[in-house]
RNA sequence: GCCCUCAUCGUCUAACGGUUAGGACAGGUGAUUCUCAUUCAUCAAAUCGGGGUUCGAUUCCCCGUGAGGGCGCCA
């Protein structure tokens, strides 16, 4: 195992969404690449908007993704793993009080109005802030120097003293983020372009416990698609959050390797890739510097592109997850061996799960919905009830062994009236499947047996 | 207002300082299949602007402009 530590620091304040998934994946590919450890720590010292919802949310969200991590909380919330913790900020008190006593002691920082202060060196002045409109005391410093993995050098004057400690008692997300990388003795802070401003206070922190900083690398930031606006993308926008894709049925390695792909790349053409091929290309010069805006339609394509290369059994196992959750559910499922011949022939024909219950409806109830327009097109070409009328009586002698029996018998009965296939596909299919969207007609007729084929089309005829 | 970052087709992106600026998604057109979808073929589509450096700049430098982020006793 090499020494390469990251991790992923959330904070259970919210949804868990696209950017924060990102940039766990970009930690977890980083540390999968080096053989590194992923630690997983929770960042909860915001007592009031923290919940044990969202906390789970962020356990099953990385679990659905395939994101293991070595140490952290466990996975199902009971006790952790790991040999530095305790790994939620809300249990590290202690180790918060011991640094800020060693500040103190040292006097880095200085108690003022409750609040506890780091203290910057240097000379001191006082000067009008324009954005906050009211006098400030500055401090001359050398500006900080950040050698960073991704963009390169950069310098950034911290000139103020900033509070660690506030007068209720508590740390600020500053002071824990840097005692806690430092503890957890994390080499690599991988994470969003929105804390390369802070870095500078978190080095000032760093020197101030007289460690040497971690290398650092900051990610670019996921942007809105342009028709959600501007700005980068939060969770309030549509297709942010990650519970979403998974309430869609999305496939976790088509969301995981398109979020790959933003801000990143293998350095050829490839897109689609395995998460081990992923694993290890990844590495963090490669990144882009530039902010990426999200496209829900090239993310939907993937998605796509993996539902049709899924093997049978875990495609009909895709289908029975979504399935379960659908009122109709239990009666779509009752017949295992129908179940699987009506997915698989269904597979090669959607593009995500969700569709399925719509595209199969007709397969398992009779109260299958007629598609208007569709109906209108069909009935206004040649003469759709004639046909209809001789296959229903052409149906019964019929062999219907084999989709190609079937279609020798379409055949045979068009060629009979000087006809072809087409005249009676269309009519066909809208009375038996109520649309003009599904697998081969044949197919349908089989799997739906003799009976029910003709019952519907009588049907049909009586009412159209 | 101050500070930091970034800038190639609509979008994601590729291009040792030398390419007809490539690929993918989305879009157009056509072909194939009994429909639909897939698939295949094909078309359209970009180096933000201005200065330098250089024989030569998408690439290096400067200035604009635009975009994003930060400037909390939020994380």
């Amino acid at each position: 195992m090499s020494n390469v530590r990251v991790r992923f620091a959330p904070s259970p304040t919210g949804f868990f969404h696209i950017g924060s998934a990102r940039t766990a994946l970009f930690n977890w590919l980083y540390a999968r690449h080096t053989g590194g450890t992923f630690i997983l720590r929770i960042e909860d010292t915001d007592q009031a908007r923290n919940s044990e919802a969202f906390l789970k949310l962020i356990y099953d969200s990385l679990t659905w993704l395939g994101m293991d991590w070595d140490e952290g909380p466990n996975p199902d919330g009971v006790g952790e793993r790991g040999a530095f913790g305790p790994y939620r900020q809300s249990q590290r008190g202690d180790v918060y009080q011991k640094y800020k006593q060693q500040l103190l002691d040292a006097g880095r920082a200085y108690e003022k109005d409750g609040a506890v202060w780091f203290k910057l060196l240097g000379e001191r002045y006082k000067t009008y802030d324009e954005h906050r409109k009211k006098e400030v005391e500055k401090v001359k410093t050398l500006p900080v120097v950040i050698d960073d993995q991704i963009r390169g050098r950069v310098e950034r004057q911290e000139d103020e003293d900033f509070v660690i400690f506030r007068s209720d008692g508590n740390p600020v997300f500053h002071f824990v983020n840097v005692v806690d990388d430092i503890t957890m003795q994390v080499s690599h802070i991988i994470r969003g372009e929105d804390h390369l401003s802070n870095t500078s206070k978190h080095v000032r922190l760093y020197e101030g416990f007289g460690v040497t900083p971690p290398v650092f690398a900051h990610i670019p930031l996921i942007l809105k698609s342009p028709e959600m606006g501007q700005g980068k993308m939060s969770k309030r926008d549509k297709g942010a959050l990650i519970e979403e894709y998974q309430q869609r049925h999305f496939l976790p390695e088509a969301l995981v390797n398109y979020l790959s792909l933003l801000g990143w790349n293998p350095g050829d053409n490839r897109e689609k890739m395995l998460i081990a091929d992923i694993v290890s290309l990844f590495d963090l010069p490669a990144v882009n510097q530039s902010n990426a805006r999200f496209d829900g339609k090239k993310l939907a394509n993937m998605n796509m592109t993996y539902l049709l290369e899924q093997p049978a059994d875990r495609f009909v196992q895709l289908a029975r997850d979504y399935f379960v959750k659908q009122p109709t559910g239990a009666a779509v499922m009752a017949n295992e061996a129908y179940f699987r011949e009506v997915l698989l022939m269904a597979q090669p024909k959607i593009k995500s799960i969700d569709e399925l219950g719509a595209y199969t409806v007709y397969f398992f109830t009779e109260e299958f919905p007629i598609d208007a327009k569709v109906k209108e097109k069909v009935m206004a070409k040649g003469d759709p009830q004639a046909r209809l009328a001789e296959l229903i009586a052409a149906l019964p002698a019929m062999d219907f062994s084999s989709d190609a029996a079937i279609e020798a018998g379409i055949k045979s009965l068009a060629e009979g009236k000087g006809l072809g296939f087409g005249d009676y596909q269309a009519v066909a299919r809208l009375a038996v499947s109520g649309t003009n969207a599904g697998p081969s007609i044949t197919s349908m007729f089989r799997v739906l047996g003799k009976e029910r084929v003709v019952a519907r089309m009588e049907r049909f005829l009586r009412t159209a």
